[in-house]
DNA sequence: GATGAATGAGAATTCATTCAT
DNA sequence: GATGAATGAATTCTCATTCAT
């Protein structure tokens, strides 16, 4: 047994809501499915969380937050506006790679959870905002849109994720990784 | 009054329909939320409608093809790939902006109805591919893997729209299209 | 076009009902549909019946009467008991082998509408059982259950065309006429 | 308290649905009914069958074979072949007088269940149809249609039973027994 | 007489959640 | 902590019937 049955137990139900979310959709998965999956009882799910809506929000707000911090200590590692986007784009290659069906549960998930964020909670979102808002302060890219440039490079680091969760792409991302910097440094400095 | 009622009425209900989906989500509309909608009884969608699926994927497809034709002929119109390139997004930013709530439908809403579509139909995203692969063939953008370049392209494009939606962009897209264009340009021949 | 029109209309009305009902059961028989397979519209139903569930006990009562009196005029036309009870079960395989859709109708339809004839309807079941009563009154056949000695010779005719409506019968009754007479008299004279 | 709560709602569910059934008709009897009848919610009646369609054929197919199975081992507890068709019939006026409701089920339900039957599966008419035809094999009884003397036979069965239903004839069938075994062995050798 | 869109009263079914054991 | 039967509200869908044209 391990030490930790109940954590062990929880974490089990989160893996395998995150699991069944992406294949199925939130609304289409229901508490039973997760229950099966787990191998418990749907009762025994309400040990663990308040309800499925309570288990959306909790599984995607722990990882979307702990995704935010990730990316926000890769930026702090670097001295150059340049090399903090390098290190957060290459951050998303890797979280991508390392547990796809994570990354797509935030990808596809977020459009109902977000709105439940408190607006002072660092985001993957606001933590590219915020480079790009200071390189631009210290006139490392040009002056722009702050908002703009983020969604710029959100967008061509997103947008190859979500071909891949399509099949439209291979599913590795890291291998375009180079690529994606040099497309969003261009997107940020060609103004 | 129209000289056709009934046809009138199926519009009523598909703009209602999209705009619940855009406001509440799909999974969260219920039939009886379109009918007060339009003010209909529940019963009376189901003349026009298989039910709930069906009038979503009635919905998304016609105006997702629709769409799609309306991007092919704006290629059509020109001769250059940059300005095929150009005169896309330009239709992209003048589809959002002309109806925001229609755009975001088809954004939000195509997870759950892409592996419905015939893989022969053309989509925004094939025709999109299209220009591209048809670009690298004749040398007019280096060789690349068209489907990352359509990625990329297609994040610059559509992340700025997701943003407006969420209120962290102003909704006006058509201003934004130069610097896309600018942008996607640079993404597609900086590899 | 025909001199009745009106007649002519209500005559395919109940013709197609008749057909359905058979093939898919009363209940599981929409007016939509009886209109379709007729070439209405499902409101003009309405015109010729007051509902669908006057419809059905119009179409079988109407039948259902004639077809008692035409027993009874087989009977009538006879002098001896057993002359009767032949003609009676002839007319029964006769009437089968003419209209097999109408006569299952008649058997399976019955068991929802028998509780709306009045008690002095005269039916298949009550010529039968006047006869009968009428040969035990007259020491033809031996004293007995008149009640008793109908069912076992309808029992006798009926099932077998219950058969042929499954298949575990060839269609055509007729054939078995004499060897059901022929049971039928030795059923109620055996006591 | 039963140590099998749940087989005891199952079976409670069962008995008040046959119950129902004959009393309004399958198609007439709501799932609501069945649950007031028991003193269930709707939802609850969901945890035991799939649904109101697999609620009606399982209750039929158990008790239509259990019924054929009863029949089968009384005509082995026989030598010659009217005493198993007698020990048959005396089946079926037992099993009438016993629980006519269920009698009364098999015998009206049937029409809409036969045909999920798979044709392998013993029945009361095939296992009527095997002793006749064996019959006919020993030379028993003379060389005939075993299919049309199994309609005879169970003709002659059923329609008291069906009479008994509509109140042409008091309740119990075990009085006719003798009579009716004797007309159908008449029957069955009157060729 | 005919049309067919619309109605409205259910019907079957689903499912998150509760609770006695 | 776990179970699973039960709940009850909501949801999708059906269908006999009406009615303006």
């Amino acid at each position: 047994m391990s030490r930790h049955p109940f954590l062990d137990t929880r974490d089990r139900i989160e893996r395998a809501a995150i699991s069944l979310f992406v294949s199925k959709g939130v609304a289409e998965t229901t508490v039973r499915d997760i229950a099966t999956a787990v191998g418990l009882s749907e009762g025994a799910l309400y040990r663990h969380f308040l309800g499925k809506d309570d288990l959306v929000w909790q599984v995607f707000e722990s990882r979307y937050v702990a995704f935010a911090q990730r990316l926000q200590a890769l930026a702090a590692g670097e001295t150059t506006a340049r090399g903090r986007l390098a290190a957060m784009i290459r951050g998303f290659c890797e979280a991508h790679d390392h547990d796809a069906t994570l990354f797509r549960f935030l990808l596809f998930v977020q459009h109902g959870q977000l709105h439940k964020l408190s607006a002072e909670t660092p985001t993957p979102v606001t933590v590219m905002h915020d480079v790009l808002a200071e390189a631009i302060a210290t006139g490392e890219i040009p002056p722009q849109n702050a908002h703009l440039a983020t969604a710029l490079v959100l967008g061509l680091v997103l947008q190859p994720a979500t071909f891949a969760a399509y099949g439209r792409l291979p599913h590795a991302q890291v291998p375009h990784c180079a690529r994606l910097v040099a497309a969003a440094w261009a997107a940020v400095t060609t103004v």
